[in-house]
DNA sequence: ATCGCATTTGAAAACGTTTTCAAGATTGAA
DNA sequence: TTCAATCTTGAAAACGTTTTCAAATGCGAT
């Protein structure tokens, strides 16, 4: 491949005087600025951007660790970063941590030995001391979906509890009083605040909370499956489930279905997320909906800023609220005042 | 950030001691090395990939281009990739065309750019010649998903013929005789291939073609809806529906669900793709499994070995061959031998 | 013609690595 | 003790850029 020099030769010109019309960083006479022109196109010359990103200390790279790198829910994040970053001009690097504390510190060391200009990292492995010390870097940081105390403004997060209380509200509020909550055997933050919230509701409306009632499985369709097979079989009296996920709720529906239990006639289902899925499914999932492409895309604009003050500032606040979908998997059974 | 240079100094020896303990490309007597690690530990040093891609002229990074970011589809294809390129110790850098010549192009100038040591390219609109050009640079590229003629062993591809005769073959023999086929509106070549491969099964049941029969929309939900009801619209006896991908037979389904048919039991739907949304539809869905992972974990496996021959060799074939999966979206109407 | 000033130019240093090469240190055998 | 052979080491060049700085050129006014 041809390098500058190739190209300063073949222009009858300096290595500066190419730099300098590739970069139109000063002038450079009409005739002389043709001249590289047309040797830059014979050539095929494109500029290393490594060299350049060595000597500017420049990358123009915005590293993104995410938990899978196919899931609609991740892919709607990295669409919502890739998107604000490449109406900058910038480029994304995805690397994926697959919830797992190694993979996921080799994933951020390699972002940075890449010396991405700027990270967005999902993270639920990582202790959050090891995040606060990536925070004190002096490089722009944000962290998505998670909330460090103390660095509220370089977090980028949804109120979990509110949600998972939006729903149980809901089942409630349609007259539901054996609520069963399908969640995450991950030890994370936002399974915890999920907790709280359908514990909340249930609090409001003055029903005791029964851990019975609340099985924690891997969060995906397979986990979700497992645990509403485990709550029929407790035979609780359930009429409604709140899951974790909406691909924990697809699991849940297909197990009730195939053992010949209709939804929503005989148990409702409400989901979190609202990934595409949710409006497929049949019937189609009432669920939370978690804003996450709207999350990327902030999160990268607030990157894009603290590098360079040219891109728009974000003036939202970075926490985000989740708002219920209404669609079909939620039966009315005796309607209360909310 | 420390440099090689701090560590060197800070551990009493020359830049090339440090290298050398790095790589350890030669022996460095115990003390030294010794020195060198605690100085690199205590400066929390690490290496800057970019220079040592520079002097290496190696990234060890694995560009790959995708048509979106966000879809179940590429969502498998990038699994697949990053996979067998993390098990090497490499990395990927994806970057997204969303089908569009441009962006495309700028995409796969980017790879370039950053000197990825590799490429995996899935692109629907650029030229063949294009493709073949990028070819014809001596760095290891796979084209996805696409055959070029001449470059069949460049190319990692699926007969889109056979999946399509494959579905229509079922559908046929399950007695079925008035079948539309919903396709795709944007001229690529496995558009073409699959009205083949309907209108082949057709014949062979001495069936005519009926270009009524056939409607093109945007390969999405959305499109598939729309080229439901359009089909429903023209009141032509259809008793089953074979779809271009999946998303577009949910979208069918959906429509025809919305507007009081019954699936299968009024009309069968057979998609394409069997991506992880068909075991979660109601009625579960009956499709053609495209094996899109294993595809970009065999494209990666190729050009990781194009590159440095001590990567597992692929002696497989690059055309892979699609499978009909059975589920429940078809309904047997009158059955007939095969 | 000459002077001064602004514009355009190229040489060289820098970015952070790896690697070549030759020199210095160490070892073992005679 | 000496010599050769082997190990270990550091200086310097290289990778492909950008940028600084000083020199060269061009220009208008005198």
């Amino acid at each position: 491949m041809a390098n500058i020099k190739d190209v300063a030769k073949a222009a009858g010109v300096s290595v500066s005087t190419v730099s300098r019309v590739i970069n139109d960083s000063a002038s450079v006479v009409p005739d002389k600025r043709q001249a590289v022109l047309t040797a830059m196109e014979a050539l095929q010359y494109r500029p290393n951007s490594l060299a350049r990103a060595l000597v500017n200390s420049r990358s123009d790279c915005v590293g993104l660790l995410v938990g899978e790198i196919d899931s609609p829910f991740f892919g709607a994040l990295m669409a919502g970063v890739h998107h604000v970053v490449h109406d900058s001009g910038k480029h994304v690097i995805v690397t994926a941590g697959y919830h797992h504390i190694e993979k996921e510190r080799d994933s951020i060391r390699f972002l940075l030995d890449r010396r991405c200009d700027a990270l967005v990292i999902h993270s639920k492995a990582l202790p959050d001391d090891e995040l606060v010390r990536l925070l004190e870097l002096d490089i722009p940081i944000i962290i998505v979906n998670r909330l460090i105390k103390g660095w509220e403004h370089r977090c980028v997060y949804l109120d979990n509890e509110y949600g998972a209380y939006l729903a149980t509200r809901h089942l409630l509020s349609k007259g539901h009083r054996d609520i069963a909550y399908i969640g995450t055997n991950i030890a994370i933050e936002d399974g915890a605040d999920r907790v709280h919230g359908y514990r909340r509701a249930l609090e409001e409306f003055s029903i005791p909370f029964n851990e019975r009632k609340v099985v924690r499985t891997f969060p995906d369709e397979e986990g979700g499956h497992n645990a509403m097979a485990e709550v029929v079989s407790r035979d609780l009296g359930v009429t409604a489930v709140f899951t974790y996920n909406d691909a924990m709720a697809a699991g849940a529906i297909t197990m009730l279905q195939d053992s010949g239990h209709r939804v929503p006639e005989e148990i409702s289902v409400v989901g979190f997320d609202d990934v595409i899925l949710a409006r497929l499914l049949n019937p189609r999932l009432t669920t939370i909906r978690y804003p996450v492409y709207e999350m990327g895309a902030l999160a990268a604009r607030i990157v894009l800023h603290q590098l360079d003050s040219k891109f728009a500032r974000a003036d939202q606040p970075l926490r985000f609220t989740p708002r219920l979908i209404e669609r079909q998997s939620v039966r009315d059974v005796a309607p209360v005042a909310v």
